[in-house]
DNA sequence: TTGACATTCAAACGATCGTTTAATACAAAC
DNA sequence: GTTTGTATTAAACGATCGTTTGAATGTCAA
């Protein structure tokens, strides 16, 4: 998209502040290290957005949100894509929307960065991170998946798996080193497609389907203790 | 533990330090913050630790890694009491162990919130976070788990798995904000309880496990379409 | 009482922080 | 050509940052 620079300082500013922010949080990066990144002058932030933290929640008015909508519109797309989808295929198919769709390595990174920093430690932007985006998909995947449960589902306990798939999706991203490190396998693509099969393996089966071995459970336990 | 405040000036430091830096983080906690939560000298930090950075390392050798390893302490007991423990068991105590016990309710925001910390934005004490903490759980977890399952069962899988589960409760944890949004529903003892079930559950049987319902996989779908 | 040592203290260091100011450049409108 | 308004610039503002200093403590051993 707007990956080479853009013309004008506005755009630049908010497109080097959200690869900073993303990568140091907030009171890490310095309007200094901003503009210099962003080839502008040290007032342009204070010009054109007020102060830094108006800069800070304009970057996920102006470019986390937009980018959240593409990667539902992603999901979407590839469901929109399957004549008579089933739940596995929606949680790949958001899964894949989130760690290989949608965006660009660096964007993914940067999405997914700030997104867990709102989390971890809520400014003001958490209210447009929930409202705008994580409420909706919430609500879409909910109602995606909810025909294809018992009628007697727990709704409660159906919010909770959408949460946990979502968990797994953060954490392989974020914990991205740690992952790596602990077993020493480097994260390139081939293994990021296998993540995705494990998230959507466990969310069917939860650790009992992780061998692709169904209707075993029950057996494997006293079989071998 | 040590709750209330320390009679000599080093352990008040690390105590306020840990707090503040799992608060705020690094960059934006400021050593005349901790110095007067500490109730001592703004050189005091500099004297004993010589510079903030290695203030924060000293947090993660004397304090955090400590309570880790209260946590697998914790755990192990948990699951020495059952005589014969399967696989639900060991999830459900690993769970317990971070989310109920083995800490007090500050303790383990410090805890997590720390932790996190260093997944997203690795310092030099990730090398003690993974190496102290998440590769020895990691196996004492596979280890346990491992003769229950399959012996044809992939590593790769379970290793993945173990992160998964570590995933749902980290989220469950960091996230509760976002959680009690989203669901219109307090985190209090009753429902963190219910976190714990749907963990345990979720883990062992994956969305098909939500209701409670077993053995009715592959029966829903092709009865509700 | 004296000396040695560990700790605390107030004060200041230079560096960097976010923000403001006033001058300047440049375009389109009249 | 003058005016008007937007955008950029260099420079400086006061505040706060992490760190250092040297004097003032308290505490034991000799």
């Amino acid at each position: 998209m707007t990956n080479p620079a853009p013309d004008n300082t506005r755009d630049r500013l908010l497109m080097q502040a959200e690869l900073l922010f993303a990568q140091k949080g907030f009171a890490a990066v310095s309007v200094r290290e901003i503009t210099a990144a962003a080839d502008s002058n040290l007032a342009a932030i204070n010009y054109h957005f007020g102060n830094k933290m108006n800069l800070y929640l304009s970057v996920f008015k102006e470019r986390w949100v937009p980018r959240a909508y593409g990667v539902r519109k992603f999901f979407k797309g590839t469901l929109s894509e399957k004549s008579n989808p089933d739940t596995s295929d929606m949680v790949r198919a958001f899964a894949t929307a989130f760690l290989e769709g949608a965006m660009t390595e660096d964007e993914r990174r940067c999405h997914i960065n700030l997104m867990l920093r709102e989390l971890t430690h809520p400014t003001e932007a958490v209210n447009i991170v929930v409202s705008e985006v994580i409420r909706p998909m919430h609500h879409d995947i909910r109602e995606l998946i909810r025909p294809s449960l018992p009628e007697t589902v727990n709704l409660e306990q159906l919010t909770l798996s959408i949460f946990s798939i979502i968990s797994m999706i953060l954490y392989f991203e974020f914990a991205r080193p740690v992952v790596s490190l602990v077993m020493n396998q480097e994260f390139d693509l081939q293994f990021k497609s296998r993540v995705i099969d494990h998230i959507v393996s466990f969310t069917m089966d939860g650790i009992n389907g992780i061998n692709g071995i169904k209707d075993i459970r029950g057996l494997t336990k006293e079989e071998t203790v």
